[in-house]
DNA sequence: ATAACCTATCGTAATATTGCGATAAAGGGA
DNA sequence: TCCCTTTATCGCAATATTACGATAGGTTAT
């Protein structure tokens, strides 16, 4: 074992699991932060405002780009890397729609 | 290697990397919609409604403790847990702020 | 006291993640 | 063509996570 029994979890929490990872890891925050405040885009950017090597960088780009929250555009020899608006507003979706249900219930048990 | 390095962040980005781990695993995202729901509360009541074993759903849950957005409050012998609301706030919050960022600002670069 | 029940913890195994040096790949310009 | 720049990938090492059987701990009921 060690490995995340997926198959056995809906695809809505799969799909909510993986888009949380793009958070989970304050590399990943602070990367998706620069991109949102569009200090920095090229990833050799990235990686002057970030204080991990180059090859650390590219592997959380890789996974973001994985779950699919942000996307590359090549423009020889840089990539300049953006928030893919579409899952981005999934995420706000599936995140707000799950942290409100609290709201909506009423706490009574404990 | 392979320990994230947490130092080298901010408190703000760890805090949220840390909040995004309570929901990066599809059995915590059960579980948490489970104590939303109020299908079950109760340790014994999660483990018959996930198919993990027992002691590995109780590992999940002292992670969820650790992050503080659940609370257990024992009622011997069993232990009843909830979520912790104002933990839930915070999350609320901080993804709510980081979501909606990229709203405010306009996408222009790639 | 002992039995029964429920949950936590320990120990272990398997897999995943994180980080980085070295190196490859891909394109532009001299 | 040969470099130069930039990014991706490989290979490795260290640490973290996930999962579960076995067992311990704590409380109630008998």
């Amino acid at each position: 074992m060690g490995a995340t029994k997926t198959e056995i979890f809906s695809e809505q929490q799969n799909r909510i699991a993986d888009l949380a990872k793009a958070f989970a890891h304050p590399a990943r925050v602070a990367i998706l932060q620069l991109l949102i405040a569009k200090k920095a885009c090229v990833c050799g950017d990235l990686v002057d405002e970030l204080p991990l090597a180059q090859p650390t960088v590219s592997q959380h780009l890789k996974e973001l780009k994985r779950i699919g929250i942000i996307k590359g555009e090549i423009d020889p020899p840089r990539v300049c890397y953006c928030i893919n608006e579409t899952v981005w507003e999934e995420a706000r979706q599936v995140f707000g729609s799950l942290l409100n249900a609290l709201m909506t219930e009423k706490t009574t048990c404990c």
